[in-house]
DNA sequence: TTCCAGGAGGGGG
DNA sequence: CCCCCTCATGGA
């Protein structure tokens, strides 16, 4: 990967491993606002703008080094495309949406964000956080934080309710309870992916999707692949097993992949969610 | 009107 | 372990 760091900026040179519309409208982050000539993401407390000058995209934030680590930069994902690409069923993919990464998001934020995913879509998912981040995040002038569990400790169930998170308001009640009684999200990053699921399976509106989300786009666990209903439907056209629940499925193609599931994942995810609304119009 | 969306909880077999 | 039902909400 080809970038620089400067003060306030990083610059990367080489765009083919890096794709804005790849990065941000493949699922894995629901807090950026897309404009004609840029991206705005706020990342936890954090806020950069990207942009494209010279072939060059332009990342400017007063934290370059966050972002550094944010999108993944010291990763190889040439090599990754290339190892994938052995797969010939992934070649479609790949070529779809090359300029993917697997960002590193904060763990908290990832937790709440993917909780109110279940069972939701994508434009309502983020307008569910936008209020929540609206109403409960840090002022920081031009931009509101995603609130942290500790200041979220006070919302009621009727408040979750009230911006929109339905039934499982009271799945994040209990889940930001227990991240303020000693639930230690960051200790999990010291176990495996087995053992780290086990414990954020215990955790009210977290299921082995929910899990494997937050195990991918916050831990960077990337032999894990989230299973929701648009790769069930990959899983039938590419195996074809019939009988298979949800999470053999994702057990299935977590050992297919092994520590490549999560960047197949993410290929496939956008490929075909892409390619079926393409369709469908 | 019914179905679907990055599913999970709970009961029962 | 499995299957089955229910859980808000809003757009198609």
């Amino acid at each position: 990967m080809d970038y620089k760091i400067y003060n306030d900026k990083i610059i990367i040179k080489d765009l083919e491993d890096f794709s804005l519309d790849h990065i941000f409208e493949c699922g894995q982050v629901f807090r950026y606002q897309k404009y004609k000539e840029k991206y705005e993401i706020i990342s936890k407390d954090k806020f950069c703008v990207l942009f494209l000058h010279n072939d060059c995209v332009i990342i400017s934030s007063t934290d370059p080094v966050y972002f550094e680590n944010y999108f993944d930069l010291q990763n190889d994902y040439r090599a990754i495309k290339e190892k994938l690409s052995k797969f010939s069923f992934m070649r479609d993919a790949i070529n779809f949406a090359g300029g993917l990464r697997i960002l590193r998001q904060d763990l908290e934020e990832a937790l709440i964000s993917f909780i109110i995913s279940a069972n939701n879509n994508i434009p309502r998912i983020k307008k569910i956080i936008n209020l929540l981040c609206d109403k409960k995040g840090k002022d920081y002038g031009n931009y509101r934080a995603f609130p942290t569990a500790y200041e979220l400790r006070d919302c009621t169930e009727d408040f979750f309710k009230e911006i929109g998170a339905g039934y499982r308001a009271r799945y994040l009640v209990d889940t930001i309870k227990e991240l303020n009684s000693g639930f230690d999200l960051e200790r999990l990053r010291n176990l495996d992916t087995e053992l780290a699921r086990k414990e954020l399976l215990k955790l009210k509106g977290v299921g082995r999707k929910v899990a494997d989300c937050v195990l991918l786009f916050g831990y960077h666990k990337t032999d894990c692949f989230p299973t929701d209903t648009w790769i069930e439907k990959v899983f039938m056209d590419v195996f074809n097993k019939e009988g298979y629940s949800a999470n053999q499925k994702a057990s299935f193609l977590s050992e297919y992949f092994a520590d490549l599931s999560g960047y197949a994942q993410q290929y496939l995810f956008y490929h075909a969610r892409e390619t079926y609304n393409k369709n469908k119009i």
